[in-house]
RNA sequence: GGGUGUGUAGCUCAGUUGGUCAGAGCGCUGCGUUCACAUCGCAGAGGUCACAAGUUCGAGCCUUGUCAUACCCACCA
């Protein structure tokens, strides 16, 4: 017996650990069906669960599921990341509270600590999902930094570094200062700000009197300029190009040289360079040899290469504007809207600064990833994000993938005394290629960097399958079919992921990349801790259940829009659950058992063709919607047709039936009735797993589980059921009537129809007791030919004919005349829109003949209609 | 500066190749509890599909422009 109410907090944890502990997410490797894979995008270990991988594993999850029931041999991979910068800076703030730096620990002790963390808090985003219904094989679940997964990233590094697409250079970088380590271009947040232009001028060398006028925004760097660049166009200061001048305060000799990237339009035209600390000035130092003065220590306080050594460069900016207005050559200073670049994990200001870093030759790699994607092997969805991606690989530069951290894949790198290069995937390896090369055995110390956490990321789609081992799992699943995720992160994860497969496999690491967009709250702002506005969706599921939300995500994921959370509509998605559950209680109390051999070909009654027929149709249109990744299409489908068919019609219509005392009528419905439920909980279950399975092991006992029962193939339409149809119409059309009217729901009407068709006339004789019980009616019936139309008869325009409906005196005339007046000014307005299209020659002839055949049979249908109701009207023009 | 979206009912949004597309949910209004469900039922109101021009026999749907709005990339010394 199902309870009395739906209570998924009851029955869902339960569900998941049945599931999971017999292994039903495991692909059954001997069947030899077609393989579907996903690997799941790894969320950071430090992770907790937010909305935005709500809706990214509920789709992933509907995909899995539903591939699983189609017979699939189905792999959903989970893992983890090591997530070098989120959880070193966890670990760090934990030690912090108890006073201790990660120097005081040393490098070793503090690693061992991240591993300890990992271990105690490490698995909460992994709880989350189960909870949320994910059906990942956990029992392969994986971690960025398992031996396994490191064994791939070091395989893979010295590959690329062998094949020379791996350099080591001393260039500008951006350079984080609160953390200490290059970052890369991606990981820079470029920030709009009001900030000051600072004019100011720099003393000709020799003559006295003549000067050098600069604009900057950064005054402080100016112990870092060894030139001024001045444009040969520009012919007000071109003379001054060949001569020196005296860099204030330092008083160090600089040249004016000519170059291009001093826009004469822009600031006063002559331009310091700083090679060491701005990314334009580093390509017009090399393009004149210019000497490069850091002046920045990793901390970005200033060095000893300038006279404001140890201040930070907010105190050395306002200390440098001093001397200079001191020295009386500060002119002015004016706001200046700028952008200034913040690190996405500290939120400090980023400085280009110039150290030694690692760099994988992304435009190398980047010509097959695009080369894949433009000929289909790898197909976006929305293909729009097709573009996206190609405009950012066909302008990719060197990507820095050494970060000075300590947590993470450190670089299998190991140096010689004299600096010589061993790039080995172990050090034994390192020390026998170092031993070969020196001819004698010796000492090599191992780079300390550590790679970008999206090196190991990029590797995902194979190194979880095993890779390099050749094995089972490897040639089933890879190829993966697809990767579900959000936008933003094409770039940090999709983009590094087809250039290190196709380097490392030569083949697409998933054949589709289904983009989504992101969660937003209720108003469409950006869900974030600082404005408050987040939602735990354990908080949500809590509520209303891990059913109602993955509904709600699936509901509103329509291809290439964000997704505002609206509690209502979870709210909403909770109450269709309970509908359902309803439902299945109605079915269970009336006996609704599916017996041995049910054919739904085999039933009789008109509704019981009926509905297997709606059940069908909806089937192929889930169906068809899954396949193409409208999410929002097929649950649509799904909810409509259990509330909007089989709540709203179907079990009104079985009432009569179960309420009546035809034996073999009742059996027939109830074997139906049940056959529709399994053939909902079966469609269904993808999106609302955990209801679905409730009800298929409460109501029956079964053969098969649901999450691997198969799903539907409908080969072909069954007849639609005429009768129904037409029931419904008319039972809406008295409803309509008593409700315009203001007849009392008490009132047991009399209506006759007339000028039915032979059809109708059928139709209604089948049909006859269900439309009394549905419309509350003592009894309908054909009108006879002849018989009168009294006054007292409400007409109304039924299908080819007129519905009668005698109100003795119950009915307010008025309110009648009123109805049909305003019935009669709609179909004026039809009709004249007909008549101009039908008039309009070139519709006639140049439309297709089906078209025109419709809009004349439409106009005809509305011509009749006027009339009946002109004649209803006269009828009771006296009343 | 370059690029990509979005603008449809009070709100949040569907609307796949131009011809049953003017839709859903929530909200609102009226009526309704004899037992599947008030987390409900029945009925209803409400929209010049941002604006303008164009293509077409026919335009939310295609083209161009305008306005509004969101985002991405690059850069502004």
């Amino acid at each position: 017996m199902l309870e009395k109410n739906y209570n998924p907090q009851d029955f869902e944890e339960k569900i998941y650990q049945d599931w999971e502990q017999s292994g039903d997410f495991k692909p059954d490797m001997r069947q030899s069906g077609e393989a579907f894979s996903i690997v799941i995008p790894p969320p950071n270990v430090t992770g907790i669960l937010h909305m935005g991988h709500a809706l990214d594993e509920t789709l992933q999850d509907i995909l899995v599921r539903y591939n699983r029931m189609q017979g699939k041999k189905v792999l959903w991979q989970p893992g983890t990341d090591h997530a070098g910068i989120a959880t070193q800076m966890v670990v760090e703030r934990n030690l912090a509270k108890e006073g201790i730096s990660r120097h005081d620990l040393g490098r070793e002790k503090f690693i061992e600590t991240v591993w300890k963390w990992k271990a105690q808090s490490g698995g909460t985003i992994c709880k989350q999902l189960r909870r949320l219904g994910a059906s990942c094989d956990w029992s392969r679940e994986r971690f960025t930094m398992d031996e396994g997964l490191s064994r791939a990233v070091r395989k893979i590094f010295v590959s690329l570094y062998k094949d020379g697409l791996i350099f080591k250079a001393k260039k500008l970088v951006n350079w984080d200062p609160k953390l200490g380590t290059a970052v890369s271009d991606l990981e820079v947040i470029q920030q709009e700000t009001v900030g000051k232009m600072y004019y100011y001028k720099y003393p000709i060398e020799g003559k006295t009197g003549e000067y050098i006028h600069i604009a900057t925004t950064r005054p402080e760097t100016m112990f870092g300029d060894t030139a001024v660049a001045v444009s040969k166009e520009n012919e007000k200061l071109k003379h001054l190009i060949g001569k020196n001048c005296i860099l204030p305060i330092v008083n160090r000799v600089i040249p004016i040289i000519a170059d291009d990237h001093a826009d004469p339009e822009k600031g006063t035209g002559a331009v310091k360079i700083t090679p060491a600390h701005d990314f334009n000035d580093f390509e017009v130092g090399k393009r004149h040899n210019l000497p490069m003065i850091n002046i920045l220590n990793e901390d970005a306080t200033l060095n000893e290469n300038t006279p404001f050594a140890g201040m930070s460069t907010q105190e050395a900016r306002q200390k440098t504007i001093e001397k200079l207005t001191e020295l009386g050559l500060m002119e002015k200073i004016e706001d200046h809207p700028m952008v200034i670049p913040y690190g996405d994990r500290s939120g400090v200001v980023i400085e280009p600064l110039m150290t030694d870093q690692w760099f994988v030759d992304a435009p190398k790699l980047a010509v097959e990833a695009i080369r894949v994607v433009e000929n289909g092997e790898m197909q976006f969805v929305p293909k729009s994000y097709e573009k996206t991606y190609f405009e950012w690989m066909r302008n990719i530069q060197p990507w820095c993938i050494s970060r000075q951290l300590w947590w993470g894949h450190q670089m299998p790198i190991w140096y010689g005394s004299d600096g010589e290069i061993f790039c080995e995937e172990t050090e034994e390896e390192a020390y026998a290629a170092a031993e070969k090369h020196y001819g004698k055995k010796v000492e090599l110390t191992r780079e300390t960097d550590v790679l970008d956490t999206w090196f190991s990321s990029g590797l995902w789609a194979f190194s979880t399958l095993g890779w390099p081992d050749d094995n089972e799992y490897l040639k089933t699943f890879y190829p993966t079919s697809v990767l579900v995720t959000g936008f933003d992160i094409i770039f940090f994860w999709v983009a590094r992921m087809m250039m290190m497969s196709m380097y490392a496999m030569k083949q697409v690491p998933f054949k589709k990349c289904y983009i989504h967009g992101l969660v937003r709250d209720e108003q469409g702002r950006k869900m974030s801790k600082s404005k408050g506005n987040t939602v735990d969706p354990m908080e949500t599921i809590e509520k209303y259940g891990a059913d109602a939300l993955r509904f709600f995500m699936a509901a509103m994921e329509t291809q290439g829009r964000d997704i505002n959370l609206s509690e209502s509509r979870v709210a909403g998605y909770r109450n269709f659950a309970t509908k359902l559950w309803n439902a299945a209680r109605f079915c269970e109390m009336n006996g609704c058992k599916l017996p041995e051999g049910f054919s739904p070909d085999s039933v009789k009654l008109e509704v019981n063709k009926w509905i297997v027929a709606k059940a069908d149709a909806a089937t192929v249109e889930v169906t068809r919607h899954l396949n193409d990744f409208r999410f929002s299409d097929a649950a649509n489908a799904i909810y409509q047709f259990v509330w909007g068919t089989f709540c709203d019609w179907y079990i009104e219509l079985t009432k009569p039936i179960f309420y009546g005392e035809n034996a073999e009528d009742i059996a027939e419905t109830k074997a139906t009735a049940a056959w529709v439920l399994d053939r909902i909980l079966v469609v269904l279950h993808p999106f609302m797993p955990f209801i679905t399975t409730e009800l298929w092991n409460n109501l029956a006992e079964r053969k098969v589980k649901l999450i691997h029962a198969p799903w539907p193939q409908v080969k072909a339409m069954r007849p639609a059921a005429p009768a129904i149809d037409w029931a419904i119409d008319l039972i809406s059309t008295i409803r309509s009537l008593r409700s315009e009217m203001n007849l009392p729901a008490s009132a047991k009407l009399h209506v006759y129809l007339k000028n039915m068709s032979s059809d109708s006339a059928a139709y209604l004789q089948d049909m006859q007791t269900l439309v009394c019980s549905l419309a509350r009616l003592e009894n309908v019936e054909l009108f006879a030919d002849g018989q009168e139309i009294t006054k007292d008869m409400v007409q109304n325009v039924f299908k080819e004919g007129v519905l009668l409906l005698p109100l003795k005196g119950v009915v307010d005339f008025a309110a009648e005349r009123e109805r049909l007046n305003k019935e009669l000014e709609n179909l004026n307005r039809n009709l004249e829109n007909y008549a101009r299209k039908l008039s309009n020659q070139s519709f006639v002839e140049r439309a297709p003949a089906n078209v025109v055949a419709e809009e004349k049979r439409r106009q005809a249908e509305a011509m009749e209609n006027k009339t009946k109701v002109e004649e209803a009207l006269a009828r009771i023009v006296g009343l």
